[in-house]
DNA sequence: GTCCAAAATTGAAACGATTCAATAATGTTG
DNA sequence: CAACATTATTGAATCGTTTCAATTTTGGAC
């Protein structure tokens, strides 16, 4: 550390200490003052002491991040938002990844407030287990992003997976489609609710009946969806379409279909979910449903830096970002 | 916060604040003693407050990560890798990008140093221009990841990247291939010179006259080699395989080359840089030389450790990884 | 049981900011 | 210009640790 403190600016200004804090923290100061201080700051090359300042004030200008894992494409879309947003804001961002595992979820989090982070976003990885409970005397605002968690009051930030859901089953039923298959996500996850939920709503809206057997679940981790797809192709009357439900099951699915080589967009059809560009760069291209995951990110950001800076306003707030459809001929029409 | 402080402890377990100090920090203690303050931490719940802690001794457990762009497939695999040997060590990750700008490099830089960090692992945006100068009164350690910087005698774990085209060149010309093109990258990046340099070796080695024409540049971000691709097959004696050196140009290599509905592996061969999933799952699938960007950042993260404990051991050490060739269909046999 | 070296403990002084009550300077008004 | 309200400034106390010189305790050796 530079060892120049506040205290040698104060002595070169010719002002006392508390005159250099106020003016570093944005006080009125008698204009003769500040031009002395400023010239002092740069003479000195102060720069302020961030472990001092938080000590005095349990401010740290500093967030904490919590997703599942780091290497997700959604996932880092997301980071990628935050730290647009907090960047400009001179805020720094923490980052730490529960693996999929609720107990390192609960470990980080306590980690992350034991760091004095002013606030965290956290992805969480189930909607139903939430262990954590932060300490009452260490109320710092919390953010949840895609997904919910039951009775946890908290701002919010997801996207809108009912209709996601729906305009992607939608748009399989309007390409003649009766039989669709969904690899639904485990229902302790909000997202993968919603999303069953849109594709049920699609079916009855529709009157297309529900056939339980082409409701099949699958983990949303790196690995989920293989056995899944393997079951509904195995089906003695399968489906003819094939709605995926998050990226790593999309990607998994795409490649039982291409090993068992049935032709995509022919002889079974595909959508998914999350964009990534190679997806359209396949023959077909495979449809998606398309989260706008860096607006999640910076929208998650600005409101959590609402709440840090005390404004409550609507607490708790649930921000529901549009999804949009890309359908490509991937899917059939019959 | 939580108000307990070690001063409680000290009360609570009849000891002073020194000896609970000598406890937290792993020194010898009377077991009598130490019992009696394991047992008042546990009872008052005492959690250590890292900025007193920070102030005083200039340690803040955190490291920063400074990488050119936060949704690059292999920064974010980079960075699993230094979170996982961080997070065992009980040390939190500081993330930012520098948005492939020299000026943001310098700025974030300047802002981890700022934020005391105790050591920073930097992907630099170019191996030439290093603006930054540490302040000469703060030496915290420093690691380089995937690109050297010129002139700069810091810690580096990088990749082979010489043999990695080197042995992406040879598989081609194995393959018969004697017009192979280029996608190198620009030459103030260390990994673009040295994969060019493997390129060059390996024609050498196998006699190939180089021809001036297959060498064409591409910046290393989102879009680069879009142009590049174009310029080589317009040639009028146009090369049978191209290699492109970086993830983003081989993805943007595939997309030209489709949508120019050239067929790979049959009119055009391929072979690309850095591995996802999905490249794997093409029709042909895509021959790909593999960094292994995890233990990259594995490694990254242990020598700063090393550097962090005063371990200066070989000091610079320029630690290369061997990379690995994916050798697929995507190259035509001729 | 003495003596001495080694090990453990103590407690006050940092670390470098913010905060706040007291004080000083400035502005405003009749 | 006196009287008062407003605005700025001061500087000591504080935040919760670590550090270190001084002191006490411990454990062998004789």
């Amino acid at each position: 550390m530079s060892n120049v403190t506040i205290k040698d600016v104060a002595l070169l200004a010719e002002v006392s200490v508390g005159t250099v804090s106020r003016y570093i923290n944005g006080y009125q100061l008698k204009a003769g003052n500040r031009k002395k201080i400023e010239k002092a700051i740069e003479e000195l090359d102060f720069k302020i002491n961030p472990l001092a300042r938080g000590l005095r004030s349990s401010k740290t200008f500093t967030i904490g991040v919590l997703i599942p894992r780091i290497s997700d494409v959604f996932c880092t879309q997301v980071i990628e938002g935050i730290e647009e947003a907090m960047a400009s804001l001179n805020y720094s961002i923490l980052i730490c990844s529960s693996n999929d595992s609720v107990q390192q979820q609960t470990d980080k989090m306590n980690g992350l407030m034991d760091k004095c982070v002013d606030g965290i976003i956290v992805m969480p990885v189930s909607s139903n287990e939430w262990s954590w409970r932060g300490s009452s005397d260490n109320r710092i605002p919390i953010v949840l992003i895609d997904r919910l968690v039951r009775e946890c009051e908290w701002d919010a930030v997801v996207s809108d997976n009912v209709n996601g859901a729906y305009s992607a089953v939608e748009m399989l039923i309007n390409h003649g489609h009766r039989k669709i298959g969904i690899i639904a996500g485990p229902q302790n996850i909000s997202t993968a609710q919603e999303r069953l939920t849109g594709y049920m709503r699609a079916l009855n809206d529709y009157n297309i009946v529900v056939n339980d057997d082409y409701i099949v679940y699958a983990p949303y981790t790196k690995n989920g969806g293989i056995e899944a797809v393997n079951r509904l192709v195995g089906l003695t009357d399968p489906p003819t379409a094939i709605f995926s439900t998050n990226h790593p099951t999309t990607v998994n699915s795409l490649k039982v279909l291409m090993e068992k080589e049935l032709v995509i967009g022919n002889q079974i059809s595909l959508c998914g979910y999350d964009q990534t560009e190679l997806f359209q760069m396949f023959t077909p291209p495979i449809s998606v449903v398309v989260q706008p995951a860096r607006d999640m990110g910076i929208s998650a950001a600005t409101t959590l830096m609402k709440r840090i800076n005390g404004d409550y306003e609507g607490f708790p707030l649930i921000k529901r970002l549009k999804t949009q459809l890309i359908a490509t001929s991937s899917v059939k029409k019959i």
